[in-house]
DNA sequence: GATTCGTGGCC
DNA sequence: TGGCCAAGAAT
């Protein structure tokens, strides 16, 4: 695991030395048993020495970059956003410039992230902080939920990690180390529960820049140590206080958790048909279109529902292409 | 609350 | 090999 070469956004106080009682209640977190001072000192340290060096973890990322990074990382690894985040920087480094260009390029820079809805809300978003918001990212929560694309995780994170601020900050991460630490149990619910939105709210750090670091260390314990297969607990700074890891590890017992079919799905198929019209850069006929799928009835509720989403446009008849 | 929505890599 | 998973949002 690497060394963190990167000068944290918003640099926690120095831990250990935190007097109890000044960051937070000093109660115990809940079946931790660890005074939450020495809890947050734990995890920061740990973050401090092993974060991963990301390119919109730097001082320098601007609220947009992170924001962008947020949009890619919906349900990507990433790895996979590295590559694509950097040309996107490259070309759109602010929203204006982003909303001045046709939402299809937005598509087809997205390429193969996957989810390519992402790329025109992403777009939608850049148009209307160019157009109600000056062309700044808001600071505020309540007002980065009201741009498209942007839920309760993605607010919390742009809001915490752009700007500093305190908030939950529940994403797959964070809820499967909270699982497990706080819980017990190998993993979280499928949806988010009441009960966890407490304990995350329980176990934040008071201190605005604190509490963003914290966000993002437990996201990144999640990310690289608690993964949700083979985690590595031999590395991980809340070993010896982890209720899951005291109670023996014991296996997932709730419901079977949903799989992820793809072959043969609509998505498959979508995922073809707009492979194409990434490709080509300009208008496409309908017979490139149709041979990428021999099930012409699915061919075509596939094709309706990416016009319908806004992802591809109908010229004329039999002619589409990305939307302008 | 349950579904839908891409793509690729890994154990 | 193939099921499972990856910084979710919208409906």
């Amino acid at each position: 695991m690497a060394a963190n070469t990167v000068t944290p956004a918003f640099p926690a106080p120095a831990g250990p030395a935190a007097p109890p009682g000044a960051d937070a209640p000093a109660e115990a977190a809940p079946k931790l048993g660890l005074p939450l001072p020495v809890l947050h000192a734990t995890v920061l340290d740990w973050y401090a020495a092993n974060a991963r060096d990301l390119p919109w973890r730097t001082p320098d990322a601007s609220p947009w970059a992170v924001m962008v990074s947020e949009f890619m990382l919906q349900q990507t690894p990433v790895k996979r956003v590295l590559p694509v985040w950097e040309t996107w920087m490259e070309r759109w480094p602010t929203p204006a410039d982003l909303a001045a260009e046709a939402p299809g390029e937005a598509v087809r820079m997205w390429g193969r992230l996957g989810y390519p809805r992402r790329a025109l809300r992403l777009h939608g978003a850049a148009v209307a902080i160019t157009e109600k918001h000056g062309g700044e990212v808001p600071e505020d929560h309540a007002t980065l939920l009201s741009l498209p694309g942007v839920g309760e995780y993605t607010a919390a994170a742009v809001a915490s990690f752009a700007f500093g601020q305190r908030h939950v900050v529940l994403d797959t991460n964070v809820r499967r180390v909270f699982a497990r630490a706080v819980t017990g149990a190998e993993y979280p619910a499928q949806a988010t529960t009441a009960a966890e939105r407490r304990t995350a709210t329980a176990l934040l750090p008071a201190a605005d820049r604190t509490a963003a670091t914290w966000a993002v260390a437990v996201m990144e314990l999640g990310a690289l140590v608690c993964t949700a297969r083979g985690p590595e607990c031999g590395d991980c700074p809340l070993f010896t206080s982890c209720a899951w890891q005291r109670a023996g590890r014991p296996p997932y017992e709730g419901p079977a958790r949903r799989g992820q079919t793809y072959e043969g799905t609509d998505r498959q198929v979508r995922g073809k048909l707009l492979a194409v019209l990434r490709e080509a850069h300009d208008e496409v006929p309908q017979a490139r279109l149709d041979a990428v799928w021999p099930d012409a009835v699915q061919r075509a509720r596939a094709l309706d529902g990416l016009v319908a989403d806004g992802l591809v446009e109908p010229v004329e008849q039999g002619v589409y292409r990305l939307p302008r």
